[in-house]
DNA sequence: ATCCACCTTACCCTAAGGGTAAAGTCAACT
DNA sequence: AGTTGACTTTACCCTTAGGGTAAGGTGGAT
């Protein structure tokens, strides 16, 4: 039997770390000495000590650990082969997520070495008061979360695509998106996917026209937020106020575009004078 | 004058988030009503909130945009340049951490496919009982913390061959190095690097022989804790204890080997009959 | 017997807020 | 004028994975 700074050394985990473990209930002493409440592991632990260190380097959190230690032996292989896998995708995507931080900050970096400040884009957005028409569009509505954006956008249009191409409707226009949600919430926002098309059927309804403020996006969906911002300040500043959801029109394809730059969003706010 | 929710709609950051920033002094409202402690924030401090959402995707802390808002104008933009940098160095760190551990997850899930389960490998790390010994070493001793490990090899190893190389000294073994705190500790670590010569100078030292236990990894470092852990059970079983630092011999230079497999370190524990 | 290294529990701390409660306030509607 | 509902305030507890420290109890070696 070894105490816990002997088995601390032998595998290289604080004592602290070792006490913690044994009160969530993750590795517990084999036995506990009653009278001095002295905890003492077996060499028997080891393994199941340095496996517990592995996962925590694949980024498992501990009650991750704690449930892939409690799956039965028959089935343990298939389930922790199927946990690495998830987890793998997880790592993958935080790291694509860090690539492309990375490509925003060299972008920053490059304006700000040509004396370019950082936020001067906020000042080049420009807000123009239009009239629009009326659109009659093929939608579907969902609680998105901001995780998901990225898959949704591609899963919904292409369902709307699908549909359109199996009906044989006939497009009118690029696709859209719209939001009902009044305030932003991290946990999930009301977005409407939606697409404009000639025929008047069942999936379909009015986008109503009228005035709204609206900006041209040219660049990464990154900088969306600013801009939306910059339409809720003029909207306050110029004494309008929003009458319906704001709702963005892709304008180009950006999985066509080769340059960021050609990526054109618009976003409209229909509003009225207050 | 906007209300706090009205400005936490146009900057997308929640009331929660906005109440803290002002509790931490990161952006303080405009204007407070004494009356009834009502916030207003003004139009203009939307681009400062902006900006730190941009730091924030950055990955810097508050604490750091703090730092960064709070640089005079005249220096600000140097300096957030060379913060940019900095911090962009980090996150590529990050990332090839990432990218290794997407490798060991890729390596573990084949075992997991062939059969081979994951802790597997800690069974085949045979353990041998050889007498060695004495050498004179050149050696430099240093508290070297886990994270630094990576460069500190290559920083003092090369100091080393560099004094090997100017003052014409003689090679007479490979690389090395011997850790002398008695326990694991990640603050840092009384590390010696030491490569063995022939010659007797200023800088260098005995390394006595005798009985050591001995292990041999052939493959990636990540696998060394668990050949320390091994030795440490070996010692433990036969009735050994330890009488000296433990330390590892890089027999084949890492930066050579083209297979993680072909790297082969040997890890001696000098031991006692108890 | 004494000493020192080791062990125990208990309490507070971290970053960046989220969740909830209780109470006060504002603006609009009747 | 009163009421309602939306909004705001502070205050308190919660999250991860332990680190730091204190006060007191033990173990083994001398």
């Amino acid at each position: 039997m070894l105490s816990i700074g002997e088995f601390s050394k032998i595998c290289e985990v604080s004592t602290k770390t070792l006490r913690y473990y044994d009160e969530i209930g993750l590795i517990n002493p084999d036995e506990i000495n009653p009278e001095n409440g002295y905890r003492y592991y077996s060499i028997r632990q080891l393994k199941k000590m340095l496996f517990i260190n592995r996962l925590k380097s694949y980024h498992f959190s501990l009650e991750e650990i704690k449930a892939v230690l409690e799956w039965e032996e028959d089935l343990s292989e298939e389930m922790l082969s199927a946990a690495l896998h998830r987890k793998r995708r997880e790592i993958e995507e935080k790291l694509n997520a860090f690539e492309y931080t990375i490509q925003q900050m060299s972008n920053d970096i490059l304006n700000l070495e040509k004396g370019t400040p950082i936020m001067s884009y906020l000042d080049m957005i420009e807000v123009q008061l239009v009239e629009t028409q009326p659109m009659n569009i093929l939608y579907m509505r969902q609680m998105m979360s901001s995780d998901d954006y990225a898959q949704g956008y591609g899963k919904y249009f292409s369902k709307l695509y699908k549909k359109i191409a199996t009906e044989k409707l006939t497009l009118f226009g690029t696709p859209m998106t719209i939001y009902h949600s009044p305030e932003y919430n991290p946990a999930g926002n009301d977005t409407e996917f939606a697409i404009p098309i000639e025929e008047t059927v069942k999936g379909t309804r009015d986008l109503p026209g009228g005035l709204c403020a609206k900006s041209v996006l040219k660049g990464l969906y990154s900088e969306l937020t600013s801009v939306y911002a910059k339409l809720r300040e003029w909207v306050e500043d110029e004494g309008y106020e929003l009458v319906n959801s704001p709702y963005e029109v892709y304008v180009t394809n950006p999985n066509q575009a080769t340059v960021p730059e050609n990526v054109v969003t618009e976003v409209y706010f229909p509003v009225k004078k207050k």
